[in-house]
RNA sequence: GGGCGGUUAGCUCAGUUGGUUAGAGCGCCUGCCUUACAAGCAGGAGGUCGCAGGUUCGAGUCCUGCACUGCCCACCA
């Protein structure tokens, strides 16, 4: 017998065994199944964690909650499929190898190109399944067969036949643009890889002689070191201050060159000076400006932003030096004439953190507005929905200012550009495969663009090529769309508007199985291009004090740490309890300490379950088996013969139904709190407490009835496993398997079927019955506290109860009521006892304490005189509202009548109170 | 410069579409080692729902303004 559990639960053992159960029986792969499938299906790709990474409470919040919608999913009988991988990371893994190599006093060119991509490889080898492994602790039910990585062969195919057909369509193109530029990762980064910062600066003006007269212009700028590549000063037509000026010229201060006063809008007259350098190499809008004027572009910086030949006496100065010393000179020759403090948005590399220099290179750019357009109606038309829903209108804001999309990345490691130039005759040849000669001219001396390619512009690919695009495929028929993407906001620009985008493009015409696709409940959807029908964008989580989490800060929440205190179920059930749609969650030790006693609340009801079936008939098992797990709804082999067994039963339907209502609209911390309501406060605390004496046949109650209640009691857990697996998948698989004696019906609880309400099983009587015995058990159990009767001294009570029904119900179960609150004897009055200074009533029932110590009259008085008044108040409330014609005529009936019900109570409360208070003096 | 969120008990947070008495965990106070669980059980105290208006029969919930606070986006030097 597995029945003799240890008294505390200890989760690490018995969770590692698990994930390693789950994995070696292959239960959560999906083979795509042959036409002919009925089942609904659920797919759902993972986003994929860089190779680099190290699991973090970001992570675990995401995949808890995939894993709670996906087990979900499955548990109610969907082909389901989470598809894992990783992502290469190009920039972040290059630096990681980078490091190790500079630790070894060596340098990426040292190793040249192909030895250094070997040795990407090869740290992946080692190190990259580092945070899968650690996703397997998490109990993630993903498909260990499919994993991917985005540099597999297959995907890299698709990723060089996607830029083919874009660079066809006219969508990729080339040219030397201004780009945000890394100066430490040495390679152009997209507008979203640059963070801005607000940080104090300075504005400096600075004045340019005007040739040919003794008057000055004077510009404002906060770069003053880019004046070296100045090739205008630009002022607005219309700014009055300046049309003498029109068409003359100024001689650049420090570098003596002369250039042109233009007229452009780039000036903004209510700005600074109205006067401003144009750098077109160096700014994006004075590149734009230059292109206008047709200006030369003067860079005066090298790859690391340090100042080259273009800047005269200050080449080699980094440019924080090379400003130094051009302020210097300014002030020195009298160019500088005043400096203002201004808050200057600086942006800085979203990976390493340093500053961002605009530069002039030659980079491949994806247009992007052919491409937005039908992502954008995709969202609009509902194709595909975003929840919660605002974050639909800030993706529609971004897509429709977006701009387009540098894709080229002056890197080693990832998708090398497909992009052959022949040295011949500078042919430029786009190809999906090494190409032996120029197209052009047939010279053989070909050389493969060095760049790589930005790595979202793989990841943006995954839900079709993780699927065999290019080629069509039964997988794709079966699986694309995906159902829903759970992820994080910030990478719903980065990575979700590009799946959008790049999904409608490449699957336009796509079909989804239609049998399929109906059982589904897509049926009403007409586009089958889209990656994915949903999109449910989660919080972030914080630390305890709601700061961000950041290394910097060192205020990092370790999951791995945590789940080693707590357990990973506990760990799980924090983060889906407190996960409320569209806020952060500030992460609480405390309450995962709270959740781990729930684990062992569970742990200890399987031990008093299992010590009561071993005693009343060894080797009971729940009544269901095998296939009936996928069909049935409620409880099943449940028998109700007391009031609690009705009570219990129903309230167990309702929780199902909330649960799978919760879930279905990602309300993860509803399902959870309910849950936890329900087994701790009901089931515990309540329906355990009532069905000892039933369970303990040499009592009196009989062999059969404790077999009944034995059966309803493993029944019942049973079901509540299956109903909280999703959440805590490892306690719930350890007492599942135990439950059945080690003999399941299935291979795991993961398999069986997710608890449905059953219409059948709910009893608003029992419930209403159950309210009023609660209601009574408390109130006994208050006098005892205030009477100060010892724990254990039973004592006799007296009840009143107008009501003969309310009367029997008090009298059918006193039992009950003697057990949990420790009665002796129940006497009935025949009148009120409200009176007696030491009873207690409400509007049903009184209730009064048979014992020779006293209540405090004064302690009484001051507590009745505080309900008086609070009923008093309520009284007021609902007699103005009952009392206004137009409530009756607009609030819906059912609120009138509860308020109607409430004041008749309230009616007799108030009587009670009243006389009671009186007779307390 | 735009946009979005938050403000509810000592602390951290819930509070579906407005509807009767605003909840939880932790912490606190009192009493219990009652053979499932002291990681537990029983009882209790604690809130003018940020401020000011408005809509409504009815507002924690909707609207406006204000205050404080957080986040995202942004090529005005």
């Amino acid at each position: 017998m597995p029945h003799d559990l240890p008294k505390a639960y200890e989760p690490g053992a018995i969770e590692t065994r698990w994930a390693e159960y789950w994995i070696k029986e292959k239960l959560f792969s999906v083979p795509t199944p042959p036409p002919g499938e009925t089942r609904p299906v659920f797919t759902l790709l993972l986003p994929p964690p860089n190779v680099t990474g190290r699991l973090h409470m970001g992570h675990m919040l995401n995949q808890t909650q995939m894993d709670i919608i996906v087990r979900w999913h499955r548990m109610r009988g969907f082909l389901t499929l989470w598809l894992p991988g990783t992502d290469h990371a190009g920039i972040a893994t290059q630096m990681m190898v980078e490091r190790q190599l500079a630790s070894e006093g060596k340098k990426r060119r040292d190793l040249g190109r192909e030895a250094f991509i070997e040795r990407v490889w090869e740290w992946k080898r080692h190190y990259g399944g580092a945070i899968l492994d650690q996703m397997k602790r998490l109990g993630a039910s993903v498909d260990w067969d499919r994993e991917y990585f985005t540099m597999d062969e297959n995907l890299s195919r698709a990723v060089r036949e996607v830029f083919v057909r874009l660079y066809e369509e006219g969508l990729i193109y080339r040219g030397k643009y201004i780009v945000n530029w890394c100066p430490r990762c040495g390679t152009a980064i997209s507008d979203l890889e640059v963070k801005h910062e607000e940080v104090p600066g300075k504005l400096y003006e600075i004045r340019y002689p005007v040739v040919g007269t003794n008057e000055f212009i004077t510009v404002a700028t906060t770069r003053p070191e880019t004046m070296l590549g100045d090739t205008a000063v630009a002022v607005n037509a219309k700014d009055e201050r300046y049309q003498h000026l029109h068409g003359k010229k100024v001689l650049l201060p420090l570098m003596n060159r002369e250039i042109p006063i233009i007229t452009d809008d780039l000036a903004n007259p209510e700005f600074g000076t109205g006067a401003v350098k144009v750098t077109p190499a160096h700014d994006p809008n004075d590149f734009e400006a230059g292109l206008r004027h047709n200006l030369p572009q003067i860079d005066v910086m090298d790859e690391h932003a340090h100042m080259n030949e273009n800047a005269g006496p200050y080449a080699g100065l980094s440019r924080h030096a090379a400003r130094e010393r051009v302020l210097e000179d300014l002030r020195k020759q009298g160019f500088l004439v005043a400096e203002k403090d201004y808050t200057i948005a600086l942006g800085k590399c979203d990976r390493c953190g340093t500053v961002v220099e605009p530069r002039l290179s030659t980079q491949w750019f994806i247009k992007i507005a052919p491409l937005a357009k039908r992502a954008i109606e995709a969202v609009e038309n509902g194709e595909i929905t975003i929840a919660p829903e605002n974050y639909k209108q800030i993706y529609l804001n971004w897509m429709n200012n977006i701009h387009d999309w540098c894709i080229s990345r002056q890197l080693w490691w990832g998708h090398r550009i497909p992009v052959w130039h022949c040295a011949g005759c500078q042919a430029m040849i786009v190809a999906r495969e090494t190409p032996a000669q120029c197209t052009k001219c047939g010279g053989t001396k070909l050389e493969q663009d060095t760049d790589v390619l930005d790595t979202w512009f793989s990841s943006g690919l995954l839900p079709f090529t993780t699927l065999g695009w290019p080629e069509k495929t039964r997988a794709q028929e079966v699986f694309y769309p995906t159902t829903l993407l759970i992820t994080a906001y910030e990478i719903l620009f980065f990575w979700v508007a590009r799946m959008i985008m790049f999904g409608c493009h490449f699957m336009q015409g796509h079909q989804q199985d239609p049998q399929l696709k109906q059982a589904s409940g897509w049926g009403d959807k007409k586009d089958d291009s889209v990656p994915f029908r949903q999109v449910y964008i989660h919080a972030l989580v914080r630390d305890a004090e709601r700061q961000k989490m950041s290394k910097t800060k060192g205020n990092v929440i370790d999951p791995l740490e945590i789940i080693q205190r707590f357990g990973t179920d506990a760990t799980r059930f924090t983060l889906a309890a407190m996960a409320a749609p569209g806020t952060d969650i500030a992460f609480s030790e405390s309450r995962t300490d709270g959740y781990r006693a729930f684990a062992n609340k569970i742990w200890n009801a399987a031990r008093f379950m299992f010590m009561s079936v071993d005693r009343v008939e060894a080797g009971l098992r729940p009544a269901l088996a095998g296939s009936e797990t996928q069909s049935h709804t409620g409880v099943a082999g449940f028998q109700p013969v007391a009031l609690e067994d009705r009570w219990i039963l129903s309230r167990f339907n309702g929780v199902a139904n909330y649960v799978n209502e919760a879930l279905a609209t990602y309300r993860f911390h509803e399902a959870a709190n309910r849950i936890y309501d329900f087994f701790w406060g009901e089931f515990c605390d309540w329906y355990i407490e009532l069905i000892k004496p039933r369970l303990a046949p040499e009592n009196g109650a009989g062999k059969e009835s404790a077999r009944i209640a034995c059966g309803n009691l493993i029944n019942l857990f049973e079901a509540a496993l299956r109903l909280l697996h999703p959440v805590m998948p490892f306690i719930t698989e350890e007492i599942w398997h135990a439950v059945y004696d080690e003999h399941p019906p299935l291979k795991s609880v993961a398999l069986a079927a997710y608890p449905q309400a059953n219409e059948k099983q709910f009893d608003l009587a029992a419930e209403t019955e159950m309210a009023i015995l609660q209601d009574l058990i408390v109130n006994v159990r208050n006098l005892r506290a205030e009477l100060k009767v010892e724990q254990k001294q039973r004592v006799p009570i007296q009840v009143f109860a107008a009501e003969p029904a309310i009367r029997s119900l008090i009298e059918k179960n006193q039992g009950s009521v003697k057990r949990l609150a420790n009665v002796e004897e129940i006497t009935f009055a025949a009148n009120t006892l409200a009176k007696l200074a030491g009873a207690r009533h409400t509007a049903r029932f009184d209730v009064h304490v048979v014992y020779e110590r006293k209540i405090d009259v004064g302690a009484e008085r001051e507590r009745l005189k505080k309900e008086l008044a609070r009923i008093e108040k309520e009284m007021a409330n609902l007699q103005r509202q009952l009392g206004n014609e137009q409530f009756l005529a607009k609030a819906p009936s059912h609120v009138v009548e509860g308020m109607r019900k409430r004041q008749q109570e309230l009616v007799v409360l108030l009587q009670k109170t009243q006389s009671k208070f009186k007779e307390l003096g």
